[in-house]
DNA sequence: GTCTATAAATAGATAGAC
DNA sequence: GTCTATCTATTTATAGAC
């Protein structure tokens, strides 16, 4: 299926990124931590691997992507994976780590008049999976947690703390934290078809034209008169 | 993580089952294809593979899925599953195949008045899920979607090919096969939230509850007056 | 911190006896 | 059709040199 010769020589690419120049360290960490100067012991290798799993976890789900693979999109040795994270276990935990975007974005759109909320948060949520920074995170939680306890877990209470907080307060009258998890459960599925299964038109229509139509199913979700 | 001694036994007791009895063949298959007796050298291997095997892929997801366990679930050899089914992908395939009570459940919902459509839809749609014995083809189908290209296209065409034609006629007017689209993304979403993450309350709430709100959702979208 | 080498387990797949 | 035995590749993970 895959030919072992072609994933011999990428090992030794990553040998050019392995000194631990002082530019390189400087231009990375929480820059106000410690006073100026290099830390010592320290370079980019760390994050470049937890940026790596991300991509391949995002890419291909839990169990296609082995850890050789992630060291070679990090250009860095296999065993430097297990020396920072341990287990693949722990590296997934960690790679499913959410942007905050996310909870702030839908926060924000949650605020407000009650008429167009729908389309505000289907307009917010798509702007964070539109955005390149972001996205690995989001795919690989919503690709693992069809499969992956921890991810389905986690999935569940970014769905219901996000959403919850955020939506306290708009979402009222009966059954309100049903009908809370029902929007969860919208924006979620939407995500999963638009960009994972790539459901057309769908996955191709115009950001406007999504907020349109489905904000309004949201909205008769949100607001119910009887 | 799992002790090896465990799975030593399991071999044994398929044994009982080897033997092509007559009955077991009579009760089986097409019974209409070749007038009485028993069709040499046919038993019920086959299809106690292919259910094994739809079992466990709902269960796992493809990945982690051995065809030893499949094996062992359908209380069979190993060899056997290569022997039917060639390799695990064109198994994994034929477990894919949907049961017919879908198409029809969901073009039975879509015809009548306009009015109530949304809920008729959504009723239809669980009322399949609920069934115990179209769920595990369900279930592979959505949970692998996510990672496994060819399960992808399958949800793809499905969600198309089921709604698109029993939707012609009621999604009428501007955007009508992207709003067809969303009401296939709606249906998959709540089926992924309420029976793969099961997200809560959602995951347990009434039928009749999850009917009347998400009902209301996919209406808004069935029905646009501008 | 970085790397080589390898252990230990498991996977899918095949050959061939019965 | 059924089963035993095995091949080969790949996986996660570790030990230890530098």
């Amino acid at each position: 299926m895959k030919s072992v010769s072609d994933m011999r020589e990428v090992r030794e690419s990553g040998r050019e990124q392995r000194g631990t120049t002082p530019e390189a360290t400087a231009a990375t960490g929480p820059a106000g931590k410690h006073a100026g100067g290099r830390r010592p012991g320290e370079t980019r290798t760390r994050e470049a691997i937890l940026d790596a799993a991300r991509r391949c976890f995002a890419e291909r789900g839990f169990d296609a992507t082995s850890l050789r693979r992630i060291a070679e999109t990090a250009e860095v040795d296999q065993a430097l994976v297990h020396h920072f994270y341990g287990t693949k276990e722990s590296l997934f935990l960690q790679a499913l780590e959410l942007p905050g975007r996310l909870q702030e974005a839908i926060t924000t759109a949650a605020r407000g008049e009650l008429d167009g909320v729908g389309e505000r948060l289907v307009r917010a949520h798509l702007s964070v999976w539109d955005d390149v920074s972001s996205r690995p995170a989001l795919m690989t939680m919503v690709r693992s947690a069809a499969i992956h306890r921890a991810a389905a877990a986690r999935l569940r209470e970014t769905a219901t703390e996000t959403l919850a907080s955020a939506l306290s307060g708009v979402v009222t009258g009966e059954d309100a934290t049903l009908r809370t998890s029902m929007v969860a459960t919208q924006l979620i599925g939407l995500a999963m078809m638009r960009y994972v299964a790539l459901l057309e038109p769908l996955a191709s229509a115009d950001t406007d034209a999504v907020v349109r139509y489905y904000g309004r199913a949201l909205q008769s979700i949100v607001v119910v008169e009887d």
